[in-house]
DNA sequence: GAATTTACATATTACAAATTTCGTCATTTG
DNA sequence: CAAATGACGAAATTTGTAATATGTAAATTC
């Protein structure tokens, strides 16, 4: 082969895909387009992937993988178990976010994946599911949560952070101050799996958030 | 007129459009359709809806309001505020869930019409989250609930249920089992504002759920 | 003979003409 | 004169066709 090896000129396509994507969105982007750049053929490009889709798939996917590989390293830190929850979900909600701003383009591609094979990021889903439940079991291994059922307390949290996480959603709640109200959302559903302070007092002013600590008022 | 009262063509006139709805969708189903079948010309029509959208819009506000009155009559039942909580969520997210396996073409239509104008049912959505900050205000009179900012918890439980009542979502988890989640979602919620039991002791055997009952669990 | 290209059949998309619907209004009807 | 209609331009939809893209397989190059 004149390129590299077969898995450079892979490398060669996504990336030459992922300018042609931002640029001119997945349905202008075609496949003549990335061969054109590259200089071959667009039968050439089929060697490498069987259709257009599995190109954009795995546009998706590699960063589907860097956005989990970043929620791996907040679950890994030295801190209670209920602020790696709250950074976990806030991180993802942001990069999501972040994405949709940036890269419009993209995230639509994204958008339209899920919305019509809902099953396609089913193991990426199933990572960060289990990064929940282990960090609802490692919080009560620490005694910070009660001993509620971990898978169980994951789907809540899972179900509850939707509007936040969903591709679906974000675009809608896009405007508003999805900061504060996201972390209150995960503040409450730690609360209520909370370990009571040793000596608290039943009645606190009105106001107050519930569980180990003040939650943030929104603004 | 020939016909009853202004009032009653309206009437008329919206049961018509809700069998064509029902049958062909809104893209198929017009507003000559709509005059063929009540033997009258489409002109008329006009006469009772600026435009064809305003009897969508009025269809979807009919049924809306049919949800709104019977959530307040759960809302108003003699039983604690968290049963009330549990089974407004609950209804209201079976109240959708049934219009998109009864009614495809209905539930299409309001789908598109809050993506299109997300602030269409605004003034609903407001009456629903006055019950959801009403019964937690209820919960705090009555000793159920800790002394929280109902209007904080009320927006959380709000956004937490989002992918059990958000038309947008409704579609993407019917195939699961929603009613356990849903269950599980509010109850996980209201845990964490309620008043501990008086004398409970701290640990608990493992899959027991937090708060005042036993959590059901998952099939 | 592995890598790449040209050639080709199939599927999509794009475009322009014809048809239908939408929404308004002057006119007719009872 | 209240109620309803037919007629009309604008907008949207449908239809038929040309152009382009996708995906495959035979032919060519190195």
């Amino acid at each position: 082969m004149q390129n590299g090896s077969q898995n450079e000129t892979q490398k060669l396509i996504l990336e030459a895909a992922k300018g042609l994507l931002r640029r001119y969105g997945p349905d202008k982007m075609t496949v003549m387009d990335i061969a054109r750049l590259l200089k071959m053929s667009h039968a050439n490009v089929y060697r490498f992937f069987r259709t257009k889709s599995e190109i954009l798939d795995a546009l998706i996917d590699e960063w589907l993988a860097q956005i989990e590989a970043f929620v791996e390293t907040i679950a890994g830190r030295e801190v209670p178990a209920s602020e790696r929850l709250e950074a976990v979900v806030l991180e993802l909600h942001r990069k999501r976010r972040q994405k949709l701003l940036d890269d419009a383009e993209f995230y639509e591609t994204y958008r339209r994946v899920i919305e019509l094979r809902p099953d396609f990021a089913e193991k990426r889903r199933e990572k960060i599911f289990n990064v929940f439940r282990k960090l609802i079991e490692a919080g009560i291994e620490a005694g910070e949560f009660k001993a509620v059922d971990s898978n169980e307390a994951a789907n809540v949290l899972k179900d509850a952070s939707a509007i936040f996480l969903h591709p679906l959603m974000i675009p809608t709640v896009l405007k508003e101050d999805t900061e504060t109200r996201a972390r209150n959302l995960v503040r409450y559903i730690v609360a209520g799996i909370s370990m009571e302070p040793p000596k608290a007092a039943t009645k606190r002013r009105a106001g107050s958030a519930p569980g180990r600590r003040q939650l943030q008022k929104a603004v």
